[in-house]
RNA sequence: GCGGAUGUAGUUCAAUGGUAGAACAUCAGCUUCCCAAGCUGAGAACGCGGGUUCGAUUCCCGUCAUCCGCUCCA
């Protein structure tokens, strides 16, 4: 399997419709992505699949899908507004950049040993900011949220009251979070605006350390269990002083980028702080009431939170192969199913009149089930060419003996086997192939 | 934001101070076409703005964007 860089799956995206830069026509802005006819399926799919493992077929975790704007309160609260800030120096001599608060020694410059040569150091907030209401008066400012978390912890007593939850229980969300940083980069790892898939479980301080190992390795797996190789992930644990300010300990599930290792997601352990910091700005009681025990405590916070648009990255570049056939090279998504944009290509063999009318039905029949594309433009081997390139993990193709004996061909991704299928059989065997 | 590099069809590249070629891709047509077949035809680009010049895609400036580093994190 051939290392792909990521170069060529830029290009990839940007030729058959995954992602385009946004605003293109007007020369492009920056940090931003959108996601096409086949991203936006494929997009969907990956926070699907984390749904559906996450939510779906668990008892003890709920989703919600809470506002992205909201008042500075719920981030003074939260640590943001302040633990967001950086202060940020320019050492006029050598122009590199440093955090202020980063320095051992903050008049000498670390890179040219220059003295008194910083500028004044200026705040970076990585929050965007912006006014609600016709009025720009204090009492109108907003903030686009930097992580979907606080929704799970400003809707918690809501949540457990509604859903009848008891700890150990979660609350996941889905959803874009907005950062103001100051160098994004590498495609859509990096963005200003991005999308997350964030779950907060709610513990008895006494078993975090527990559900904290589980989720480390439950999540690590998830990565596996979607196609992702395991010698391209590792599980790792912070040293303490790059700890985020809400957390007691954090491991990050890595892939191995182009550029090396880098992170998908962290799984922290909040311990307490971020309820408690919620009950203290509000003035509400925010905890749980243990009947049996009759023991009122503030639940510990274990959270994988993963990055929806990076791990479509790392989806990608995993899948990424080439085969030679024929001295010809084929480039192949590996995809797993549940990834892959379209499931099934339905393909008549020729693009005659004769053949329309079932591949239409063939198609109806699929599509009810499946997301599915239909192809009856050029030769057969280019289309099967380009579902291989897209990562269509099954074709259909219909022929003319078809019309007498109600007979399809299924047409394998990955092995490109091909077998005949009666039309009366074709979604067993096509939910079979896939798996699901 | 700072330093370095880059910017030509959808993609990957080429050429040129006198307004641009190719390959692949795309579209249409012919071919009962099962692994990028062939033939015919078509559409399609100098990131944007300004300057120098008789003339700029080419030189200069600015800007926007991308990549690498600083930094940051899902």
């Amino acid at each position: 399997m051939p290392a792909s860089d990521l170069e060529q799956i830029v290009s990839l995206c940007k030729r058959r419709g995954f992602v385009y830069q946004s605003a293109e026509i007007y020369g492009g802005f920056r940090s931003t992505y959108d996601y096409g006819p086949l991203g936006s399926l494929m997009l969907r799919n990956v926070k699907d699949a984390w749904v559906r493992s996450m939510v779906q077929q668990r008892h003890d975790v709920v989703l919600i899908d809470a506002a992205i704007l909201g008042p500075p309160q719920v981030w003074e609260a939260s640590g943001h507004l302040s633990n967001f800030t950086d202060p940020l120096v320019d050492c006029t001599n050598c122009k590199q950049r440093f955090r202020l608060d980063k320095l051992d020694d903050p008049d000498t410059c670390p890179n040219c040993k220059a003295t008194k040569s910083f500028t004044e150091a200026r705040e970076f907030n990585l929050m965007f900011k912006t006014q609600a209401g016709p009025i720009a008066d204090a009492g109108a400012d907003a903030y686009l949220r930097p992580e979907t978390a606080q929704g799970m912890f400003t809707n918690f007593m809501q949540v457990v009251q509604t859903s009848r939850k008891k700890p150990p229980f979660g609350i996941a969300q889905v959803g874009k979070s907005f950062r103001n940083e100051i160098t994004p980069q590498n495609w859509i790892f990096r963005t200003r605006e991005f999308e997350q898939m964030e779950m907060e479980f709610f513990v008895p301080p006494a078993e975090s350390e527990h559900w904290y190992e589980y989720w480390c390795n439950e999540r690590l797996n998830w990565y596996v269990e979607h196609g992702i190789p395991t010698d391209m992930l590792r599980l790792r644990p912070h040293d303490d002083d790059e700890l985020s300010h809400y957390s007691t300990g954090t491991s990050d599930v890595e892939f191995l980028f182009p550029w090396g290792f880098d992170e998908l997601e962290g799984i922290a352990q909040r311990s307490d702080y971020d309820l408690k910091q919620h009950a203290e700005h509000s003035g509400e009681r925010l905890d749980y009431f243990d009947q049996p025990n009759d023991e009122r405590y503030v639940p510990y916070v274990i959270e994988p939170a993963a990055g929806a648009t990076r791990t479509m990255a790392a989806f990608l570049l995993a899948a990424y192969d080439e085969d030679v056939i024929n001295d010809d090279t084929r480039t192949v998504l590996r995809f797993h199913p549940r990834i892959a944009p379209y499931k099934v290509a339905v393909l008549p063999l020729s693009k005659k009149d004769t053949l329309t009318p079932l591949a239409h039905e063939v198609h109806a029949l699929l599509s009810d089930q499946y997301m599915v594309d239909y192809d009856e433009t050029q030769a057969i081997g280019r289309r099967y060419r380009r579902q291989d390139e897209i990562g269509t993990p099954l074709a259909v193709t219909v022929d003319f003996e078809s019309l007498d004996d109600q007979a399809v061909t299924v047409r394998d991704r990955d092995t490109t086997e091909q077998v005949r299928v009666p039309i009366d059989e074709l979604l067993t065997t096509v939910a079979d192939r896939l798996g699901f």
